[in-house]
RNA sequence: GUCCCCAUCGUCUAACCGGUUAGGAUACCACUCUUUCAAGGUGGUGAAACGGGUUCAAAUCCCGUUGGGGACACCA
């Protein structure tokens, strides 16, 4: 494997909302790219649209990153810090010739645009300002009119390289003469993107393939202020179920919301990872060692891919059941605290029982929130008995049955799931029932449920008091039926 | 209206440079184990958008059509 010298790569977001699994995908193979290359991994925010851009979004957005682990080695930078270094630039460009003043008003601008739209032309700027002549120029300034500087496109073709998609062109007159600052005097995102990345020496740029119309300006911009362009590569979309672009109206997008729901950061960083790349073989559960080792850019793949939900809940669960009791317990007990079912000051002497609980539970969780789902029974009483399982499994004759069953569990002295197992088949067996016949009335009994895991392992835990004081209720219940 | 990108099971995808019964995973279904399934095991349904080339041979290369997506802000 070649060594890529002096990696330098970044992920750029716009905190003007929580960090997207878009923007995490994108985040998390620059970080797989700096860390296979011995690179560095920059974080800078991008907020000149100080409108809206917030404080808490960044905390977010930093969050976010944190926890899926992608750890960075420069910034935060701002970029809202850094507007004495764009101007810099753009001051050159007009000193060049290569960009002019634009005295439009947005407004004038929009109407444009909207009528350019109804007729079917195209919405093209038509550089109206470029040739303004001493007269104009001077009537707008008197009139007070915000100025925003605008690039000038050279005619010609722009090309560049893709990683990704290979060679990508474009013909200069397809492109507008795009505003480069605004009249506040803070650039645009265009021009902020190739100043920073050129200023911090990016030498791969990173992200989504809805870049790639800008990616063409930026280009030119490189070319016209004589600088080299970084290597691009162009990711794939994530799609939402209906094909496109993910966004809010198709659910969950930020990483925040599926951490809250119970997502591991390990099982999102594998899901992300393989959402557009694979390693080439048959694995899909993959360690981040793995994936590192296995990373390269030229696999990925240039379909755009549907975010499965589906997929992620599988491949959490394949996590969840492949954890340490331990580790699962630590994950799930601030949720059980949040519950209220536990205190700060009862875990420890209740450890061996919650342990045992998450164990029985594990290997059917694909959430950790599922785990609160399915062990409230641990935790309070049982006040309702599904519907569905009280029609087949409650009936006339399993009062009889759980009535001898409680007398049965009342002589036992051992209550360990093995020795349950024995005496429940040997009690069935005696009174020609099959063992689901007392089963499943039992399990209905004593959660309220008509899953989870397996009975004796719920009897064990839950103990023998507990056990009986529910099958008496129980049999309360079935008489009023 | 203009430009750009993309095209294998429902979904994620594999098959390095053309020769495969088109493979895996998920989802779904069935069977099985069992004590329930939402767990385990086994199996199954299911894909090259279309049309032209090139070639002995095309999912694979080329062109076109169609379809999908993205971009076209003093947002990023």
């Amino acid at each position: 494997m070649k060594k890529i010298e002096n990696v330098r790569v970044r992920i750029a977001p716009s905190p003007t909302g929580f960090l997207h699994v878009g923007t995490a995908r994108a985040a998390l193979y620059n970080w797989i790219f700096a860390r296979k290359h011995n690179g560095s991994f920059i974080l800078r925010v991008e907020d000149t649209d100080l409108k809206r851009s917030s404080k808490e979004m960044i905390e977010s957005i930093l969050e976010g990153l944190r926890w899926l682990g992608l750890d960075w080695d420069e910034g935060p930078f701002f970029q809202s810090e850094r507007l004495a270094i764009y101007r810099q630039y753009t001051e050159r460009l007009l000193k060049d010739g290569k960009a002019y003043y634009c005295y439009c008003t947005p407004q004038e601008l929009a109407e444009r645009r909207e009528s350019a739209k109804s007729e079917k032309r195209d919405v093209k700027y038509d550089r109206r300002c470029l040739g303004l002549i001493d007269n104009e120029r001077k009537r707008f300034e008197s009139e007070n009119r915000g100025r925003a500087l605008r690039f000038f496109i050279p005619e010609g073709e722009t090309a560049f390289q893709d990683i990704i998609h290979g060679e990508i062109k474009k013909k200069n007159r397809d492109i507008e003469d795009f505003v480069i600052m605004k009249s506040d005097g803070t650039p645009t995102y265009n021009l902020a993107v190739v100043v920073d990345d050129h200023e911090m020496a990016v030498t791969h740029t990173i992200r989504g393939d809805d870049h790639i119309s800008n990616t063409m300006k930026q280009v030119l911009l490189y070319n016209a202020l004589s600088i080299s362009a970084p290597r691009f590569a162009h990711l794939p979309l994530i799609l939402g179920k209906d094909r496109s672009k993910l966004s809010k109206r198709h659910g969950a997008v930020s990483v925040s919301q599926y951490r809250d729901e119970g997502f591991l950061s390990d099982a999102m960083f594998n899901f992300l990872a393989l959402l557009g790349w694979n390693p080439g073989d048959n694995r899909e559960i993959m360690s981040r060692e793995e994936i590192l080792e296995q990373f390269s850019l030229e696999r990925v793949s240039k379909t755009s891919a549907v975010f499965d939900q589906q997929k992620l809940e599988w491949m959490n669960g394949e996590y969840i059941s492949k954890m340490d009791n331990e580790d699962v317990l630590k994950a799930v007990i601030p949720l059980l605290k949040g519950e209220g079912w536990i205190d700060e000051g009862a875990i420890e002497q209740k450890r061996t029982f919650l342990l045992h609980l998450v164990a029985a539970l594990k290997p059917r969780m694909r959430k950790l929130t599922d785990f609160v789902k399915y062990s409230v029974y641990f935790f309070k009483d049982v006040d309702a008995y599904e519907p569905k399982g009280v029609k087949k499994h409650f009936a006339e004759k399993t009062l009889v049955l759980l009535e001898a069953l409680i007398e049965k569990l009342e002589e036992l002295t051992d209550f360990s799931k093995e020795h349950l197992e024995h005496v429940l088949r040997e009690f069935a067996e005696k009174r020609n029932v099959k063992p689901a016949q007392v089963i499943h009335p039992v399990r209905l009994a004593v959660s309220g449920m008509t899953v989870g895991p397996g009975i004796f392992d719920i009897l064990e835990i839950l103990g023998k008091e507990c056990v009986i004081n529910r099958l008496t209720k129980a049999i309360k219940y079935i008489k009023v039926l």
